[in-house]
RNA sequence: GGAGAGGUGGCCGAGCGGUUGAAGGCGCACGCUUGGAAAGCGUGUGUAGGUUUACCCCUACCGAGGGUUCGAAUCCCUCCCUCUCCGCCA
């Protein structure tokens, strides 16, 4: 969310930012009029009550002197209609202030490409280079299906379309994938591990952005105020919601394990084949804390902590900067890892690291304490995937295939599956 | 799910309906003291909003939301959370 205080000083570069992106977000000139209006009221109120306060004491005093405190008392009476009527005023302001606020995405980044779609991306890097098949290569569902890894008929009995079985040493290559990621990012990148619930209340929804503008993408529980977890980020973003952190601690850096669940209303007909697009996929999630100095600088280090798992397995992949069409709502500048798919002939996202500024501090108040003194400040989220297992699932299996219909087992996976080095029939 | 107890500042912990934003303690910061440290002494130390160049000042906040009252941390109602016991359960 954005200060309301900032979009008074400076109107001209809110709007500018927001007129970068594609949308419609309220208008800020009414949101301006509306803010003044409150605070009109709320000056008005503080005044009254402040005479309030002064008539009660009195009150108090002329009673324990035993004497007539009527006039004061109808007084009160009096000024406290005119303060409640006051105050409904402002809280009725102040409430559509904050649903206007909430329905405003973040500042995208100054520096970020233009553009509508990720045409507009702008590439960064790329690392190592595509393998070479001679013969025909198969797809990761022919091969899952072929080997036995995943069954994603019997997935579509039990629960539906966008559903995956995974099976035997398939499921054994998933679970191993995730404790690869898992304990590459807290023995060697330094974080912390955390295990949060998978289901999350309406707050902290509120707190990371994706209420309440984007239920619709959201599990719902029928008989209690809980939604499946989108994201990691969720749990772990509001695992300090409402505090005040020492600024000594930051950068404070976790990295949590969850399955996400999506409900993928806007894709209809998109990636309807194989792993790509699930309605519950596993997601190892790198999420930090940061002073708003460093938060640029942590980003960068986000991002190369996310490399390293596709470095470490080998995986051919490319780093897009995202244009702002392409930008989340509460980004304000996100970096893509696409790793490379052969069957598809192109590049998929496999990751995507941003940085949130104070965006969802501001929202979820997480703030910290200055060593220096003074007001404690908004510190500044980022978050990224580190990775995304169902995808890299596929990516080992399309990358790592081999002519006779088998598939190599990742050297650094290999300890994750007792030493086994090829997937076969 | 049933019964009971409780939720007060970074933490612990007082608090009769009337200058209580809140005693006291711990912690923390600064200063004095010291060769240095500890101890001791002194001072300071919540958050948000409004106003202000700044200081000041004003308003709100004692789990959340309502109510009673001239006046509520203190009384009443609803909800949330924690703990104990019982039930159920992996």
């Amino acid at each position: 969310m954005l200060d309301i205080k900032f979009i008074r000083e400076n109107i001209q570069v809110v709007k500018t930012g927001l007129e970068r992106r594609n949308g419609k977000f309220p208008d800020l000139d009414d949101l301006l009029r509306q803010e003044e209006e409150r605070r009109e009221g709320l000056q008005e109120s503080e005044q009254l009550k402040n005479k309030k306060k002064k008539l009660s004491a009195e009150v108090g005093k002329l009673k324990q002197q035993g004497q007539d405190a009527s006039k004061q008392m109808d007084e009160v009476k009096n000024l406290n209609v005119f303060i409640k009527e006051l105050d409904e005023k402002v809280e009725g302001l102040e409430t559509i202030i904050h649903e206007k606020l909430l329905g405003i995405p973040n500042l995208p980044d100054e520096n970020i490409p233009d553009g509508v779609d990720e045409s507009s991306n702008r590439f960064i890097r790329e690392w190592g280079t595509k393998p070479d098949f001679t013969g025909e290569s198969l797809n990761h569902v022919e091969l899952g299906e072929k080997l036995g890894l995943i069954d994603l008929k019997r997935a579509a009995k039990i629960s539906g379309a966008r559903f995956a079985v995974y099976r035997g040493a398939g499921a054994a290559l998933l679970r191993g994938l995730i404790n690869f990621m898992v304990d590459v990012q807290t023995q060697e990148n330094g974080y912390e591990e955390l295990y949060p619930p998978f289901l999350v209340n309406e707050e902290s929804l509120l707190g990371t952005g994706q209420l309440p503008k984007f239920g619709e993408e959201l599990f719902a529980m029928k008989n209690d105020p809980l939604f499946l977890i989108p994201t990691a980020e969720v749990p772990v973003t509001n695992f300090h919601r409402d505090e005040i952190l020492e600024e000594e601690s930051l950068p404070v850096c976790y990295a949590a394990y969850t399955p996400c669940f999506r409900r993928e209303a806007g894709s209809y007909g998109k990636d309807t084949q194989g792993l790509i697009r699930q309605h519950q996929f596993d997601k190892v999630e790198l999420v930090k804390f940061s002073k708003p100095e460093d938060s640029n600088t942590e980003l960068e280090k986000l991002v190369q902590n996310a490399e390293l798992i596709l470095k470490k397995l080998n995986l051919h992949y490319r780093v897009m900067e995202l244009c702002v069409g392409d930008l989340g709502f509460s980004a304000a500048k996100t970096y893509d890892l696409e790793v490379w798919l052969p069957s598809q002939n192109t590049y998929r996202e496999i990751s995507s690291c941003s940085n949130f500024i104070d965006y969802q501090a501001r929202r979820a108040k997480i703030r910290c304490k200055k060593k220096t003194g003074g007001k404690p400040e908004f510190v500044h989220t980022l978050n990224g995937s580190g990775l995304a297992a169902g995808r890299l699932f596929v990516a080992i299996l399309e990358n790592y295939q081999n002519a006779d219909g088998t598939v190599t087992v990742p050297e650094a996976i290999r300890p994750y599956l007792q030493g086994r080095e090829v997937l076969s029939t």
